[in-house]
DNA sequence: CTGTGACTTGAAGCGCGCTTCAAGTCAAGG
DNA sequence: CCTTGACTTGAAGCGCGCTTCAAGTCACAG
């Protein structure tokens, strides 16, 4: 009946992270194995769900210790609800940014100004940040 | 006529950064100090600029050598253009990924499951991401 | 029973982006 | 002239997210 269950290798392939990597998270308390065949973990095959979002969650920005927090999260606790919240405002805010230099990047591919940083449109892309958010961490 | 010149702590108050980082920023050829007055480093104002370009390229994934390479960029350098216009691309992918986070997290921050993480709506959000951009570094 | 070889562990190491430290230097004020 | 105090330097240190290492253990093939 653990026929279903996937060797740590497998999930190392499947994922594309690096046994190491599994064996840090399960440390870290993002994934659990559902228990070992000889000294090998092996893991349910939701694991890969788990991982996929934790993948998002890492590309998003989010320390393993944010998304530690957040995978334990149950509907009654308010306080991690508004840290939420206000992790998705700063996602606006990081999407926001992305974009700019993205046009910012877009423009400069193509624009013929010596050198590239000092054409003015490219400028004027990032202008309108001239003051830093005072953000802590990152 | 050198009085429009900006100390380096004039400097690091106003974009907000520690003098340790705008020297470690100069020791990495991202700005470029216009001399001394005594041992102080002074700038032109015009850093001020450079360093908001400098914060949105951090806070959109670039390291310290990629944002040095493409401040020295000429509009003859093909090979430059063509990590821009790539990076421009890559840009696109995270854009996408910090989206659905947001998305998620804006979900889970008024969702009812228990544990919030096994919503289905929520695991929505993810599952297509289920493989991973194998994307060096990052 | 004996290899083989992929896993196990805890600890140390690494790359990045700074920060901190020890020791030194300078401009300005008294 | 001497003190003050913010700067200077190069080097070491730090936190994060893993990776690598040395040493050990297990399942399975022969």
């Amino acid at each position: 009946m653990a026929e279903s269950l996937l060797d740590i290798a497998e999930v190392a392939e499947r994922s594309g992270l690096a046994p190491s990597a599994l064996r840090f998270y399960e440390n870290r308390g993002l994934i659990a194995s559902a228990g070992r065949n000889g000294l090998r973990r092996t893991y349910r095959p939701d694991v890969l769900e788990r991982l996929a979002l934790i993948a998002c969650a890492r590309g998003a920005g989010f320390t393993i210790a944010e998304i530690a927090r957040f995978l334990l999260a149950t509907p009654d606790d308010t306080k991690l609800r508004a840290h939420m919240a206000k992790k998705a405002r700063e996602l606006e805010e990081d999407i926001a940014r992305l974009t700019r230099m993205r046009d910012g990047l877009h423009h400069a591919s193509m624009c013929m100004h010596e050198p590239l940083v000092e054409c003015p449109d490219f400028k004027r892309t990032f202008e309108s940040s001239a003051t830093l958010t005072p953000s802590p961490g990152r």
